[in-house]
DNA sequence: ACCTGAACACCGTTCAAGT
DNA sequence: ACCTGAACACCGTTCAAGT
């Protein structure tokens, strides 16, 4: 006879829950991602998805987790400028990864909820140059800002180009790649920095 | 009789829909900020108001320029980077003016719709420093990403002050005022562009 | 020119009940 | 421990029809 521990009538942990979440955002983006698809992906009434979240809020803050959370480790650089940039191109990267993520990762932040790993990320790079504790928490959250403002942009372009939209030809910077006007504006801030470390 | 220049059976114009909803955005916040509740303000059905509006994206995007566009004129300064901090003063007291605001025009930027006027301004205010087309171009939506994620940043926090909710003492930063870290972002900002002026 | 009424195709969430 | 089924209270949007 069956027994308890019978592992074939387990139906699904919290991390079947996120993973098939994530996929659903990667493959149909944001605006589709309902707890009724992501139940129906499953094989299961949307009701059943409130045993593994409280609600779909909490849901997303995990989902922003796991993306944040693979970002890649930087190792060691030449100076912390590079560090800093490092770690910028790492989040980005990540944020790349899936369809809308930067939107997902940035409207977990704005209500507060969600870790604090990016922010910290950020803090440490800028750290190394020598700034004091007040100075690299100031400008982690601003740097963080730009770094999801912009992906939002590059994803949001993604969506457009990939239904054959074009909109308005921006003369002056189609020269430049995204990821050079990405590079560019973490160096803006970077040189502010540097100016306030030679300014004492 | 009546004549059909009669100006009592008109009923509402585009103007007044944006009104009702600008209103509703700032006493009960964008997720109050239903057709349905906009309709029910001016007495009216939710189907009358796509008579006005093609959908509920096109309003928030008028919604968006209406507030950007209160944005007070900054008059002349001593040099470029005061300049800018003042235009960025000014747009983030335009967005601190409405509940909500910051992000509402983040998300209509995203979307690609709604005007440029925002990073507009703010190019304009970089290119008053000297700097060549191609850089106060890349440089604007970089500053006005920041204003923006700090605003709705703040605007957040102020949701959570007035429901009596503290979250986690920041110990480090409680020292600053929100104005105060908006302006060191800011500042971080011209200080990598007059970086890149010097070094030329 | 501006609006009604009714409908369509959805949402997130709750909760008693099942296994 | 995990899920069903049914319901609740909503959404945005369409469209024929009214005045």
């Amino acid at each position: 006879v069956a027994t308890e521990e019978n592992e074939t009538i387990r139906r699904h942990s919290r991390d079947d829950v996120a993973t098939a979440a994530l996929q659903i955002l990667d493959d149909y983006g944001l605006g589709d991602l309902t707890m009724r698809r992501i139940a129906a992906a499953l094989g299961v009434q949307a009701s059943a998805l409130y045993w593994h979240f409280p609600n779909k809020q909490t849901l997303l803050a995990d989902l922003a987790d796991r993306i944040v959370g693979r970002a890649a480790p930087v190792g060691p650089q030449p100076d912390w400028r590079r560090t800093v940039a490092e770690e910028c191109g790492a989040l980005r990267d990540a944020l790349l990864a899936y369809r809308d993520a930067a939107e997902v990762v940035a409207s977990t932040l704005a209500l507060g909820i969600g870790s604090t790993a990016a922010v910290e990320r950020l803090a440490a790079a800028i750290a190394s140059g020598g700034f004091d504790e007040e100075t690299s928490q100031a400008a982690a959250p601003v740097l963080l800002h730009f770094v999801l403002g912009h992906v939002q942009h590059e994803q949001q372009r993604m969506q457009y180009d990939s239904l054959g939209i074009v909109p308005e030809g921006r003369s002056v910077l189609d020269g430049q790649s995204p990821s050079d006007r990405f590079f560019f504006g973490v160096e803006l801030f970077t040189g502010g920095l540097e100016l306030k470390l030679r300014q004492r």
